[in-house]
DNA sequence: GGCAACTTCGCGAATGTTAGACATAGTGTT
DNA sequence: AACACTATGTCTAACATTCGCGAAGTTGCC
């Protein structure tokens, strides 16, 4: 295989100034670059990366932490990750923890052996203590949430979901189930929060009854839903952490014959790209995927070169989607202690 | 940043038994073992495997080709390839081409330059004269189709396809609508052809118009069952060619105020985890999505020692999964040519 | 013509690790 | 005491590239 000695011989120059026609083009005259081309082309010379790399102590490659790529709103985010990094000169190792901390460990060993530059972790923080203060590499927290510390990216999940619930209060709900995620995920915090805020404003009293937990996937939406449906008095509305939990919640319900939304309205969160062509298409928030990945790389990218940020933390805005899976409370007179203000 | 000589100066070891307790631990006493790992321990080293990858001429990493992560059956692949290669102790670089063949040159340069040491291709190949000349590299093609050359791992497309359209013509239907992928996509090839199989063991023939071209994204099935829906003499059922499409057939045909399976069975490819629970769930051929990816990664592995294979096609086993989106014909009878026979 | 400033390029060192050749010391066996 | 074997050290070479330094050449200006 010809390396940048071979090229040097033939071109009749040194092998800095291959090196520089490859590596600072505008340090090397026409004629040399020309020459160096010519014998480049001739013994179809690649440079050796793992050379460069090893001399220039940089791997040019970022870790992408995904709980799971499945997700189909993670695989929205990665597809821009990926996007923005090779535009840069980057690329992706992808890392899929399936949330075994051992699997992550194993890819933040990558970055200590210099095998990758920095870190974007979808995952959500979960306990402030742990890892942060080993952390002295670019680390960025994607999907991050108001507890997360250390330079990250985030919408403001408490304000999103609030206005999910606002506009459920708004159309005469009063009985609003909530299908969480697991208890301790930030995310499960967070919204629940904005939940707890709406209803708080509304004068509606939280009643954990109508609480239900499962874990971001559909089927857990299947079960909670169920739960839900067979209290003796059932919520009008349910809103779910996530679209994945909303449309396994859609199923239950239809399982038990009754209508969404005439029975009962439900809500999603992400907008994946199944929310908008099930039957009901979902009500739900949508988060900016792209602009996501995209920002996650250059503020990376900027870590890795040495600076420091101005701040830490980036808030993104989020839109509110109304499909067909809301609609007004049939059931709203028999709320009668609060009026309704439809707006 | 500590590197092996201060290891060994504090472990009051040479440098080769540092190097040697790493990388082959069998052939170091364990006395000298223990005062290395305490020397490794105390400043914290991580070897620089840039400088291994670069002194072994391998980079330890694996690039996936794949058209685009968005698509769920795609993501469980990969999810799989993932967790193999890192059992084996390599990475995979996630490289998203969105069909470019820009950006998939791109990623194949990084075998070229050393970065990578092999590719697994998820693209199915669409002429057979352009790349494999040039692939003088370990490559592999995954999701491949009949005509796929070189080391290949596929399902018989033709054969699954032939299945779905077999049962739908034992259900009594006998206008049977397609909804393809892109003309010139070898899935779209397989899959016809098993399609074409089956109309012509039962005697039907086959007509051009029961065709529409998709793109196998949601919207384009939406667009197709809409042309199909609004035929004069239109299809008791309607064959995808994957789920995504079949599920916004499904929506299509729920907006003409059709019924699902009532007037129109639908039947998709690939089996998604939405598949199970849109309405009605679909009726479907389910992939081996993690064999293929762990045998995947293995053969390219074998590939890359330089093994030689004994035999390059690999072919999978499938599941046909029938649900609830498909049902007996009940304009059977105004199909009274032939005889129907359910099994 | 002389000098400064700039451009272009070659030389040699340095990067961290592993492998191989070989020597040495220690241990246990015959 | 001779031998085999293991564990370890020493030393050198190798990997392909980049970078700092200085030499050589070119241009511009007075």
């Amino acid at each position: 295989m010809s390396n940048i000695r071979e090229v040097a011989r033939i071109a009749g120059v040194s092998v800095a100034t291959v090196s520089r026609t490859l590596s600072h083009p505008d340090k090397v005259s026409e004629a040399s670059k020309k020459k160096v081309m010519e014998a480049i082309e001739q013994v179809k010379y690649r440079p050796n990366m793992l050379a460069r790399n090893f001399r220039s102590a940089r791997a040019y490659s970022l870790v992408v932490l995904v709980p799971d790529i499945a997700n189909p709103f993670f695989a929205l985010v990665i597809r821009s990750i990926e996007q923005q990094a090779q535009k840069k000169g980057y690329s992706v190792l992808l890392g899929d923890t399936q949330d075994s901390h051992a699997r992550e460990q194993d890819y933040i060993r990558l970055v200590e052996t210099r095998l990758a530059d920095g870190v974007i972790q979808l995952r959500p923080q979960w306990d402030q203590t742990s890892d942060q203060q080993s952390m002295n590499f670019p680390y960025l927290h994607l999907c991050a949430t108001e507890s997360t510390p250390g330079p990250c990216i985030r919408v403001d999940n408490v304000a999103a979901f609030k206005n999910i619930v606002d506009y459920l209060i708004s159309l005469g709900h009063r009985r609003i189930g909530l299908i969480t995620g697991l208890k301790g995920n930030p995310h499960t915090i967070d919204r629940l929060k904005g939940y707890k805020q709406a209803l708080s404003e509304a004068g509606i009293p939280f009643d954990e009854t109508l609480i239900a937990e499962g874990e971001f996937l559909i089927w857990s939406g299947v079960n909670a839903a169920n739960t839900l449906c067979k209290l003796p008095n059932r919520p009008t509305a349910i809103a779910c952490m996530n679209d994945e939990m909303a449309i396994g919640a859609i199923q239950a319900i239809k399982s038990h014959d009754l209508k969404v939304p005439g029975d009962i309205s439900v809500t999603g969160f992400d907008d994946i790209s199944y929310s908008r062509y099930c039957d009901p298409p979902l009500t739900t928030i949508s988060q900016p995927a792209d602009d996501m990945g995209s920002i996650a790389v250059d503020i990376l990218l900027r870590l890795i070169e040495g600076e420091t940020l101005d701040e830490e933390e980036h808030v993104l805005p989020y839109d509110f989607i109304v499909r067909k899976s809301t609609s007004v409370c049939k059931a709203a007179d028999t709320n009668s202690d609060i009026s309704q203000e439809p707006n």
